[in-house]
Parts: C-alpha cells; sequence; structure tokens
DNA sequence: TTATAATTTTAGTTTCGCCTAAAAATATGT
DNA sequence: ACATATTTTTAGGCGAAACTAAAATTATAA
C-alpha cells in the first residue's frame, strides 16, 4: 500500500508531533537523515495521498488516516521490538534498528499472529506502549527520573531516548527497564544525582540521562 | 549490501540453474514476473559486481560469490518460512510470500539468532533443505512420485512448485508434508494415479501433480 | 540456403526517492 | 522599519528499476 520511505515519514511525522502539533520541514529532515528538499517533496506526496496537512512554509501535521497508519506502523514496530528481545534474546539497543526493517514487512496477518504467539504484550521493550489492534495507545503512568521525588521508591519504565549511545550508557551503570531504585541525592547546581540501586550500588548521572528516563512507582 | 530486487533476481537464476546451468533472459522475465528487457539491465548490473557471468544472447550462470549469495538469501527464505509455519501457525500456502518479504531483512546476528531460537530446522515446510550457515545443502533422499513404484508406502516430504493454485489443490485432495501414501494405479494413457492415503480415502492425481511431489519411503 | 520465427538487446521514457544550488518566504534583532 | 539570518521551496538532475517499441541476433524449418 505505501512505500518504505512513505512509512518511515508518516510514523517520524508522528512521532514530532506528539512534541509539537505543528512538524516543520527541517525537523524531519533532521530526523530523516535527510535534506529539507527531499522533505518538501514527501510531504506533496503525502498531501496528495490525504495521509496530512501541508500548508507551505508552515509545516505539517497528520490527517485522521496519517495517524491510523502511522500507529499501525508503530505497532508493529514495538511487536517486533519485542519478539527480537523477548524470544531471540536481543539486548536493549539491538532491537530498535532491525525492528526498523521488520515494520515493513506488509501482511495483516502476521501481524495479528505474531501479537497472539507474543501473548499480546503491552509495553516493548523499552517500556514504550504498543498500540492495540484499533490503534488505541494507553497513556502511560510514567514521570521523567528528572522530576521524580528523592527517596521514593521507583522503577525503570520506559526511555525517552533510543541511540545506541545512550541505551549503552545505561548498560555502563547497570540501568535497566525494571531496575528498582531510589534518588538518594540531586545537586542543584547541574540537576546530576546520586540512585540508590536495589542492588546496593550507587551511580552518578547526569541531568542529561534523568530527562531520557521514565520511571513508576514502586 | 544487495538490494531487494538484485536479491530477487539471485534468488531466482539460482533456482533456474538447477534445472539448466544456463539461464535465459526470457526464463528469468517469466519466473520473475517482469519484461526481457528489464532482465537484461538487470544482468548487466550483476554481471559488473561480480555475481554472475553473462555472455549477450547466451544466458548467465552465477559466480562462485553469486552462489553463495544466493544460498544465504534461500537460508533466510526457508527460516523464516519455518517460524511462520512452526510458531505461528500459518499454513503450507502462505508462508512463502511473507518470507519473499522476510528473506530481505539486513542482520546477520538476526539469521543466527533465529536459527538457534528454531532449533537449527533443516527442512522448511515445503520440505526443501535449509542450507546452513555455510551454504552446505545436504542433498535430498527425496523422489518424484511420478517415479515412485506403485505398491511401495511413501511419504510426502517436499513439493516442487509453490504457487497458491498448486498448494490449495493438494489441500482439496488432502495430501499434505508428511501424508502416508500407496501409489494404487498408474494409469498408462495419461500418467494419472490413484493413491491410497493412510486415511482410506482413495484420491485421483494428474501427471502434472505427481511430477511436483517429492516423496521418501515410508 | 534462405525466409521466417523466436529471442534478446538497445534506445528512449517513466516514477520514485534522493541530491545541490539558487530563489523565495519567514523570522529576528537593532 | 529594515537589514540580516534562518527556513523552506523551486528548479534541475541523478541512479535504480521498471516499461514500450524498435532493432539486432540467433534458432528453425521449408
Ligand atoms: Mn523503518
Ligand atoms: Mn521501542
Ligand atoms: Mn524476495
Ligand atoms: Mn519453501
Amino acid at each position: 500500500m505505501f512505500s518504505q520511505a512513505e512509512e518511515n515519514y508518516i510514523k517520524t511525522i508522528w512521532h514530532l508531533q506528539q512534541l509539537q502539533q505543528k512538524v516543520s520541514t527541517n525537523s524531519l529532515a533532521e530526523r530523516m537523515q535527510t535534506k529539507p528538499a527531499s522533505v518538501t517533496d514527501m510531504l506533496k506526496k503525502l498531501e496528495a495521498k490525504k495521509l496530512l496537512h501541508y500548508e507551505k512554509y508552515y509545516g505539517c501535521s497528520l490527517t485522521t488516516d496519517g495517524k491510523k497508519i502511522a500507529l499501525s506502523i508503530i505497532r508493529r514496530h514495538r511487536l517486533w521490538e519485542f519478539f527480537l528481545s523477548e524470544k531471540l534474546g536481543f539486548a536493549w539497543d539491538e532491537v530498535h534498528a532491525i525492528a526498523e526493517q521488520l515494520e515493513h514487512i506488509q501482511s495483516a496477518e502476521l501481524t495479528v499472529r505474531l501479537d497472539a504467539y507474543l501473548g499480546h504484550p503491552r509495553f516493548d521493550p523499552h517500556g514504550d506502549p504498543i498500540p492495540d489492534a484499533s490503534g488505541e495507545l494507553q497513556p502511560r503512568e510514567q514521570f521523567l527520573l528528572a522530576e521524580w521525588p528523592a527517596g521514593k521508591p521507583a522503577i525503570i519504565c520506559a526511555v525517552q531516548n533510543h541511540d545506541a549511545s545512550f541505551l549503552e550508557l545505561l548498560g555502563q551503570k547497570s540501568l535497566d527497564i525494571d531496575t528498582h531504585l531510589i534518588v538518594q541525592k540531586r545537586y542543584a547546581f547541574d540537576q546530576s544525582a546520586d540512585l540508590l540501586l536495589a542492588s546496593g550500588q550507587v551511580v552518578q548521572i547526569s541531568a542529561a540521562i534523568s530527562n531520557n528516563i521514565y520511571v513508576k512507582a514502586d
């Protein structure tokens, strides 16, 4: 139905729209690792297909149809990530690149069966919710670690950033999905913090890290 | 490394070479559902990449490199077919079209882990052998049903043709992988035959069918 | 052998997704 | 308000992978 290039654009626009409802050509170009001129071309094409609204010089936003497509791609992406992690034992930071390809496999039946085989998982290995078959995304009851009060027990349930460099750093600091922790101390100067882990280990993290980790109450 | 189009050509050439060592432009075009002119273009490109030998007007044949690539694609194809059939419960005639897409996913690690997860299967759901990691294909100890002696118990272990129309017909006649049967009578006039199945059922099959089923001794 | 048929290649287009360079529009700062 | 900076679009082009129509080559059969 849609080419891989089109699907990648739709999905990226959806993600950017979570932050700002109008998506600019440049932000899209940066995220897609391409040039603004290429983005303009694609926006015209996707507008013609009624997947997004596009006003010259003022950015784009997905139509209802566009959002539905986006969520179906995200559903496939996250189901495959779950499969790669849960069934094949891939590490947290390895699944994204492969799911980026698998999400484009065209077969409605495949998605249905994969979902059932995996036991209808509700969250991917990064803690992100998996849209259900009708495109519903349950809101996450998760908070930024940066905003979590010191002393209150928490569990890591998601990360905002999926770059390999970030996930690698988390590994270094023994931080992972389901890690139990308490914010021991937060330093006003640079918003860095000391975390006490369930293991008894204490690790230091920068503000950049706490702004990319989601936690929930333990 | 190689585009999906290139991979599809390589794989198809490999299959055609099992029948005739020199592959003609027209036979390739027919198999690929494309035009001879398009094939000529691609043959030039693949020759430049040293994946095949190509002599104008006289067809092509894969180089050692080309064969290695072909077997790695076939390995992925058959591993995915096994996964779809064994783990997701897809029917015999549904797996091919999806594996046709999955075979192009680029990740050496994925193939390694999938193979291990599936328990290093040696045959796909159609009974075709899965090349091992080094590209070795074990020869099948299988015979065409058309050549199988009447009266001798046999088990269906593979099919030559994977078209949905063929597999559907097999379903109609209750013929499947692992079906036990005996050739009850063969008719000289059109080489059609009566099969006695383990169930006691007797089914009539045409020569076209017996030439596309492989059996082994029961 | 020679005419005809079949196969294959060449030449010229098309669509897609990308690019660079230049022009146009919008945003910003004094 | 106006000059400057930033963002975005336009124009023109390229490579991949397909196509059609015409030309070239090889195969076949009288
Ligand atoms: Mn993708
Ligand atoms: Mn994810
Ligand atoms: Mn394929
Ligand atoms: Mn098969």
